[in-house]
DNA sequence: AAGCTCATGTGAGCAGGGTTTACATCACTG
DNA sequence: CAGTGATGTAAACCCTGCTCACATGAGCTT
């Protein structure tokens, strides 16, 4: 369990490369880091990396892992079952949501700008988990609706899905040229777009 | 004007360094074109692109650029002066949007996803002129609205841009982990989504 | 037509990254 | 205490981004 290296084995590289990488990735977005410097900064030669990532998609797709499992939780906490009342308990998620892509952009970056490629099981289940908590946030929010004006639950929820990573993807995280400046925080904007589609399905104040 | 390289001169190589990288990018994705295969595939040597454009940076905003005022001409298109009424009208351009986002993925990832550094002033003005048609837009429907329900037009903008951005991002592209499958079109999830926002305005129905 | 100029392309070259392969080191286990 | 498997090293390969001195030739001036 060396860190500084005292020993030839360096007892934690694994931890190091993720870590590393993610404070790459936050500074120089998602093409930013380069396999060699993350082996350089954790004192280590250039193959080393190799023995814990198949390549540098493999170490994105362990930090997109990581990232839909904690994004889950703290959608989870955010829910809180759905009190006070589904409406407010959603819109707590979508600040969640945002809170999440600031604090952890590289993750974020990860989860929806990586890979083209292949997706591995894992990750498809780990993202499916997250989504669940806002699907079911959907189902118990359409179920308070009046009848008349209950679209489909799954469509509710691509719908506040959609608009969260909308907001965190063009308000947060490192500045594209289609960013806009903003007259209020982007919680706020997320919040106020929130009200207004829920208010639609007769939620809310 | 010599395509196939019969003199020392290409004639035309930076239209076919964007059309390569438009290529390129389309398929592999923003880290995707080397510059020097974009020499390659031009027939040309490693360092005649830095003719043209100073780095791999300058070329991707060249097509954002580009981007953004195709995108503009879309949007006004569809727009077509709010007729035969305001919500309608900013339905088909959400519906003008997703087209642009999947008929040029590769400018689309420029105006989003590229650059976190610095922004040229020229592209800037163009992404402001892209957007400038949406905030009129909502100008126009909130004017339509009843008085009790009007938010900001800018706001209204802004909501409008980020549900835009969110579907075509979420699902359409290259596909990212948190890629959700759709039961629809994206072109009819972002319709629903429009259409609901909207009628808590007032409009639309 | 002669000559000048400048945009455009070439060739060589440097630094550095991605990846593989054969080998070294070491913790653990029987 | 030897054997084994996990982990790190060294060296090597090719490719990329980018620069610089130089070559080419199109178009303008005269």
């Amino acid at each position: 369990m060396s860190f500084g290296r005292d020993s030839y084995h360096h007892g934690n590289l694994r931890e190091a490369l993720v870590e590393a990488a993610r404070r790459l990735i936050a500074e120089r977005g998602l093409g930013g880091f380069a396999f060699a410097e993350l082996a350089r900064a954790a004192g280590v030669s250039p193959a080393a990396p190799y023995r814990h990532f198949r390549d540098r998609g493999a170490l994105v797709a362990e930090l997109a892992l990581r990232g839909f499992a904690m994004l889950r939780e703290d959608l989870l906490t955010a829910w809180n079952d759905g009190r006070p009342d589904p409406a407010a308990a959603i819109e707590r998620c979508g600040r969640a949501y945002l809170h999440f892509a600031r604090r952890d952009p590289a993750a974020y970056a990860a989860m929806f700008d990586g890979t083209p490629g292949e997706t591995d099981p894992a990750l498809r289940a780990a993202a499916d988990a997250a989504f669940a908590v806002v699907r079911n946030a959907a189902e118990a929010a359409c179920a308070a609706a009046p009848t008349r004006n209950r679209p489909p639950a799954l469509m509710v929820a691509l719908h506040v899905w959609t608009l969260c990573h909308g907001t965190a993807s063009l308000f947060t995280g490192p500045p594209s040229p289609g960013r806009r400046p903003l007259p209020m925080t982007p919680e706020d904007l997320l919040e106020a777009g929130l009200l207004v589609y829920l208010r639609s399905l007769g939620l809310g104040g």
